[in-house]
DNA sequence: AATGAATGAGCGTTCATTCAT
DNA sequence: TATGAATGAACGCTCATTCAT
């Protein structure tokens, strides 16, 4: 049904190839970080000269950018979907924020060289890169911030809440929580800590 | 007196060379980063013979550490002197950890070279670096305990606290203000913001 | 009747191919010269894949050689096709010369190419190609020669001239007549200037 | 008397560095021409390391626009240096010129690998070049100029000379001149008969 | 016959480090 | 002790050429 029609390769197979090498790049760059990672490590990986990467990405920051992109569009795209309804109870609203923080811990735990990229090679190689990641920050910040918003119209909130600072310092617990859990021998245990600990300091503080 | 004493030389002179050299060398780091750094750019900004740079230090990592290791010797002794005290009342209490977390912010916002150099540079550069930086990491995260255990202790704080993951969350928080006052137009009064933040968050939580 | 006849192929459709690609590589090289042209260069001009290239020319330089072959190709025809015929009168004679030179520029005027390829691409490509250039300059300089003896023998010319070294010194100017005009913003009235030049200098010298 | 001054190095040895590797890269180019010559090449001339290289000249192209223009220069100093004077005679006015052309000739036969360079392999390499030979042909030209022009003032010449491109002819001559005792297996007596026949040829033309 | 994906030889350039002076 | 000239390992990138489809 689909046939040899089109006249350049298909482009699925183009996709493909990308994408593999997009593989073996994060591997690469998870296991020695950017700047120690050759080209040739790349295409040696999987097995392909090392002129061939050229025939798939720019150069070696553009595919860098690109498992930059990739970690982020997952961990953004998690935030994005996760806009905060209307609630009733302050339960529910406490548990649509509790959700937030395990969806994002879990895309971690999902892929451990998201971690190791994300927090020691994507900082210091390039200016734009740096933006990018202060723009993932913040968007997981703003997002945070609607939750933050909403609570304080809806009453479940404190009405004197800096709502803007608010929702950086809980980003920043997140991803204190992330780095912990990534280098934790129990995960999945430590996640849970991360989780209580995280909603019992919003709830109530340490009192 | 001066004659031929050269030969164990002055030690001030030199520990005084090595400091001119580490000074240098952060302006360097700070603006261009650790691997657009040329040890001829940190030995033009003294006027001196690159040569002169291995008299003083072993190799180019080798002044990144000392870079780094100066800079969290700063923050750590900020942490370390200021042991948990006695307090009586809980007032005096959060007033500790307040000031606690002022103290680290004014570190940096006292040299606008620290922030940029721990939070871009110094990752991704060498394993040993990014292990140093867990640990200076830990060290908060473990003064800041003393503080809470203290405080359950002294019944202040709730008794099912999970204080391990309590304070490296809020080290996340002190990390993620640090980062924002260092990028803020007018770092004082954001400062002010998260002192307040922090401490409402900390006493009684968001509600 | 067409059938399998494929093997040996239409020499006519491969002959058209092969000039086709001659074409294009001669707009390439004019425009960018020998080594800032790839081979995918010619082929995306035609539209076609540039492994199909190699199907109608050894490599790179032998379609240099053959564009080079082909500009020459054209000059040298000019040149020998005009064999001096008996004259009877000096002027008969000079027009004779004069016509000469003025289709040599006409060769180069009717396709501007000519000129940045053989003037500037083609020499320090490849020791084969310097000889054939200087062949060419020697065909040109021979041919002229046949007309120098043949007017020393019929006494329009002086005795004692050195017919070789004066066609070589002839072929110069045509030359550096031929880079001039083809740098001029009005090559026609240029053109003119410079036949007239030429049959002065040739007739009567600058006296 | 000198002592050593300086603090940097001492500038002519600097310049001698330069010089010898400018030497070696005008054998190397002369020999092989600029794309088949590699930085290395030239280093290892002069047993010395490639990267030393880098500490004389800024790239590849930046020590071919040297060599261009120290040949250049050469020829381009005889030419200038040898104004046009007051002349009474016409034999006087006839010398003058010829001496200029023999000066050139000189300028290349004395250093055999000036046409080679100049001639094949500074073409084509970069526009920037192609756009000082013709400068340099130029020059020349207009220097030829001044002696047609003060010929026509004083008489010697016709009224209605096209100085201009006459001037370009005549240079075009010395050019073929060149680089026929380039390649002439007795330099000597070939200067000779392209002197005399590029006397002859401007004093009464052919006839 | 046509294609274009794959290849890898090849080269320019950088810069940390050494060491003779 | 200070210097900076010399070094060469190292790597990113290009592109002519091949060949399976």
């Amino acid at each position: 049904m689909q046939g040899k029609s089109s006249k350049t390769a298909q482009p699925d197979k183009t996709t493909q190839k990308r994408a593999e090498i997009l593989a073996a790049a994060m591997d690469a760059f998870a296991e020695n970080g950017y700047h120690a990672t050759k080209i040739s490590d790349i295409a040696q990986r999987l097995g392909m000269g090392h002129g061939t990467f050229y025939r798939y990405f720019e150069n070696k920051l553009d595919i860098f950018i690109s498992v930059i992109d990739l970690i982020i569009g997952k961990v953004a795209s998690i935030v994005e979907s996760d806009y905060p309804t209307a609630t009733n109870s302050a339960g529910e609203y406490h548990q649509q924020i509790i959700r937030l923080g395990e969806r994002i811990f879990e895309v971690f735990r999902e892929d451990m060289r998201f971690g190791p990229i994300l927090f020691y090679e994507a900082l210091g190689v390039d200016p734009a890169l740096n933006a990018r990641m202060e723009a993932l920050l913040d968007a997981i910040a703003q997002a945070t911030e609607l939750y933050f918003i909403n609570g304080v119209k809806k009453g479940f909130l404190r009405q004197d809440l800096d709502t803007l600072i608010l929702s950086k310092a809980i980003t920043g617990v997140l991803v204190a929580g992330v780095r912990d859990v990534m280098s934790a021998s129990d995960p999945e245990a430590v996640t849970k800590r991360w989780s209580r600990t995280i909603a019992g300091l919003m709830i109530s503080g340490m009192s």
